[in-house]
DNA sequence: CGTATGTCGTACGCTTCCGTACTGAAAAAG
DNA sequence: CTTTTTCAGTACGGAAGCGTACGACATACG
């Protein structure tokens, strides 16, 4: 009933396989030879709101491992549509482009909930992923988890109402997050799924009166998670199981 | 002005590397060493209209690179909402997480137009590229290629109108096909775009009284390929341009 | 040749969501 | 404390597309 914390998210998995003082998935999972090859090169940094990680059609300069906060990927067209095609948390890393083989970023990535990280230069990790195998398979898994994650925003985008996908949203950014405190406002979420702010503001107010959310100005508690598991219905958690699969078995 | 046969079609690309008797543009652009690697275990299969290339949630037993014909990726939920995330034909490949690292199918699969290819057992696939750095190199690019027309995918299921949507779909097809005719229903257009069957009816007689396409009782002629280009707007043309520039830096 | 089936054209009321815009309230800036 | 800016609430007309459905044709099949 509660949601509270981390307990009951999906994604959440403290295993055995958990380094000291790090929470990002994939570096938690790395072999002690795998992380002997990228920690020298690791960077800690602070991730500030709005922090452009990417920006369309320019090299990417670093992949950044994820520990706190949520950074959106956002496709934009010449014409300037945009639209959000996924998120990514400490469940994993940006710079997908990288894991590819390819060293130009595609779409907008930027942080939406701001939080930390460690970095790492672009040519650095396309080194170690040649060295090592192990580290190619795993974050190709990664990777894999992320077009997954893609294609069922491309679902949600065509299939669902507005309410759905913020819930969509809004559970997905919470399984990413360490408080149930969601400190964005609607014009954001709008933008992100490429509808009305007003519209946004409505479906808010919704989630309200039904006890899923509380609200303050520019900011969003969860307190109901599974009212929001039930108005997403199918269109949330495929990919996240999806991925518990693929990193559940490197 | 007519966009007739191949020749103004930005995916067709008759390079030098062009191998003969084979239209895939991957295994045209293979080394004669990872030729040689794949080549043994490739089979010549023709593939009928709605033929089942993979399924969901069921282990991918072939990756077919396609010569002739139009796949369809169909992502679906467990409440069978479903729609279209990518389209594959004689650019690219089957099976893409077979090249992530995975056997497992996460979308439906199917022919939308009928045609041929080559496929090989998943496991040889999987072999050849775990041996052949260049081989994994190309492949993850088409991949790349696929997963950024996913994202794009997502975009306009967002963001464009029905009729951008269709457009955008109509051109992704002749790029890939021999013929002007593309022979399908507007019923599995539909089922493709995930909207009405009969919203699909109205754009296309829209589209006929603009001069930009001819139709038939299941089928439907492209006349006027600009002016359906004109429609798409910017929903169409960057993931070619990108999959342009990704496979030509191979 | 007649019938079943698939395909298309069309229509109607309805839902969802957009574009726009104005207002009040909260927070930040001065 | 006052001013300015940002954010949230609300409203209205309208566009796009849905669900449904019915009839008219083609085409395939018995």
């Amino acid at each position: 009933m509660s949601g509270n914390l981390t307990l009951d998210r999906p994604l959440v998995n403290m295993d055995a396989s958990h380094r000291a003082g790090i929470r990002n998935r994939l570096l938690g999972k790395l072999s002690p030879k795998d992380w002997s090859l990228l920690q020298p090169h690791l960077e800690a940094v602070s991730l500030r709101e709005r922090q452009v990680i990417e920006a369309p059609q320019k090299p990417i300069a670093h992949a950044y491992f994820l520990e706190i906060g949520v950074a959106s990927v956002v496709a934009v067209d010449n014409e300037d549509h945009r639209i959000e095609v996924g998120v990514i948390g400490y469940e994993g890393v940006t710079g997908v482009p990288l894991i590819m083989g390819d060293n130009r970023a595609q779409h907008s990535t930027y942080m939406q909930i701001p939080g930390s990280g460690h970095r790492i230069a672009a040519d650095r990790l396309c080194a170690a992923i040649e060295d090592s195998p192990s580290l190619r398979s795993l974050l190709l898994k990664s990777a894999q988890g992320f077009m997954i994650q893609t294609a069922h925003t491309a679902l949600a985008n065509g299939r669902a109402k507005l309410e759905e996908r913020l819930a969509r949203w809004l559970l997905m950014a919470h399984d990413r997050m360490t408080s149930n405190a969601v400190p964005l406002t609607h014009e954001f979420l709008a933008v992100m799924l490429g509808v009305r702010r007003a519209g946004v503001t409505v479906a808010i107010h919704s989630f309200e009166q039904r006890g899923f959310v509380t609200t303050r100005r520019g900011e969003l508690t969860v307190v109901n998670r599974p009212g929001l598991e039930r108005v997403a219905g199918s269109f949330y958690g495929t990919p996240e199981a999806e991925l518990e699969r693929l990193l559940g078995t490197v």
